[in-house]
Parts: C-alpha cells; sequence; structure tokens
DNA sequence: ACTCATCTACGAAAAACATCGTATTAAAAT
DNA sequence: ATTTTAATACGATGTTTTTCGTAGATGAGT
C-alpha cells in the first residue's frame, strides 16, 4: 500500500482540472471552478495550499505566480476510489457496482460494446494465463 | 428529482447494516459496525438519532429499545451515489467508470459473464424499442 | 425492594472542511 | 517614481461531522 489518498470534494474539483490540464496557476484554476459553482479565489488559494502541505500537489514557487501540479495519480487515485466506493457500497462486488451502475444509467451502444469488448480481452488474457 | 440524499460516511455505514439485516436497534448496529472499526455505543446511537431528525430512518418507539429502520431505499440511494460518483470523477461518462472498474479490480469470468448478458438485454430491448 | 445492567437524552468537545477578509508583497503600467 | 494590479500569506470564522461523557430512566434479576 503506497498511501492512503483521501481527497476532499473540494480537493477532488482541484484535482480533476489539475489532471486535465496540467500544472496551473491558482488563477486558473479558480476559473474553471467558478465555471461550475461561485467560490472565491482564496478560498481555492488555501485550499490548494493544504493540499500541497498534504503532499497532493507539488508547487513551483520560482515565479512570483506559484504553479502547481497534481503529485497523486490520476489513473491511481480514480482506482482507489472505486475501490473504495465498491467496497463500502457493494461489499467489494465490483460487479455489483457495474451492474447497477448499467442498470440505471444510459450508456450508448457503442459505449456498451466498448465495454464487452474489454471484458472479451479480459477473459481471453485470462484463458492465456491459465494455459501457460 | 424526490429528494437529495447525501449520507455522510458514517450514516452510510449504518444505513449498510439496516438495508442488510433490516430493522435494528442501537446495541445490533453497534456491533456490527465495531467488527469494522472502533466506536463507542453512544456515538453511533447519537448518528442514528441524527439520521432520524433528517428523516433518513424511522424508528419505533413502543419498547424502551427502540428500534431504526431505514426509509430511504438501498438501490435508490446507491444509484444517486454512483451517479455523483460517476458525474464527479468520469465527468458523467458511465462506460469511462466501468472500463476503469473493470481494467483494475479483478473480476470472476462468472461476473463477467453476467454483466455481458446484462449488455446485451440492454441492448436487445433498445432493438425492441426502436422496432416498434 | 434493591441492585445492576442497559437504554435514551442531552450537551458539548474535537476534528475536519470550506470559506473568505485583510495585510503584505511584488510586478506591471503609467 | 508612483500608482495600480494581482499574487501569496495569514488568520479567523462558520459549518458539518464525529465522537463521547454523563445523567436520568426503565427493566431484569435477586
Amino acid at each position: 500500500m503506497p498511501q492512503k489518498i483521501k481527497p476532499t470534494e473540494a480537493e477532488l474539483e482541484i484535482l480533476q482540472v489539475l489532471w486535465t490540464y496540467g500544472p496551473s496557476n491558482v488563477r486558473f484554476v479558480n476559473d474553471k471552478l467558478k465555471s461550475e459553482r461561485n467560490v472565491g479565489y482564496t478560498t481555492t488559494l488555501k485550499v490548494m495550499q493544504i493540499m500541497t502541505e498534504k503532499g497532493m500537489l507539488e508547487r513551483d514557487m520560482n515565479s512570483r505566480t506559484h504553479i502547481y501540479n497534481a503529485v497523486v495519480e490520476e489513473k491511481e487515485t480514480k482506482n482507489q476510489l472505486i475501490d473504495k466506493f465498491i467496497s463500502s457500497l457493494f461489499g467489494g462486488s465490483t460487479s455489483g457496482m457495474v451492474l447497477q451502475a448499467l442498470g440505471n444509467q444510459k450508456c450508448s451502444t457503442k459505449e456498451l460494446n466498448e465495454i464487452k469488448k474489454l471484458i472479451n480481452n479480459i477473459e481471453n488474457s485470462e484463458n492465456n494465463e491459465t494455459a501457460n
């Protein structure tokens, strides 16, 4: 276990921006957040500073305008959050969660096909492993 | 939109117990929680009382030992939580989340088949609707 | 009837989050 | 050089969540 990543909601919003756009300053992040909801500049600044203290972000202080970047990996973090979600809501059953998600969300045929393809890939690779 | 259900983590743990075992008293719920983590009896009591105030639980006060039951539906609540999860982490893409979940969690072949079956059902019913 | 165990009620403290105002500093514009 | 703009630092407040101690009440056991 590397570390337990547990971003709050506000932190997660900020991570999303940094994951999507890469290293950014506070102004940029705050502008992105403001397109979703109302949030003050110093609020965003404060949260990002705290995240830096926590080690979730790192910042380049070379220029006056600090540049922040996510330290925690997008994929790893999301996996961990999915894990937790599945274990706390579906007793650890991934398929249970997937079944409920697919049953109640609308998904295009194309998306469904992607999922089927992935499942086939997983099954095939498992077969190969078993064969070797 | 009926209401926005937003249980905290502690509340969710309690809901799980009530969903799983049905109407229960505080002692029972607390014992179940204690098998997972350390939590005091009055803590559980307090949370359950607050949940009752919030309308998430109802209680039968006829006997000295109150019996609590979940008012919020398991399926509906979980759907709402999945929705939120998907929208905040995967930009609303259900397939995106499913792909990541399947890609990184281990799922038995049987489970994978269930998922495939469900996908086929969804696709078939969609075709029928289009045809009519 | 008395004691002991076990409830609930109540209040309050502690911890975690979110938010923002003000001060200060540094750069940019004039 | 002076003014204006824009950034960080700091501290403080409000809210929500979590936690638990203590008091009072009820019922069971003796």
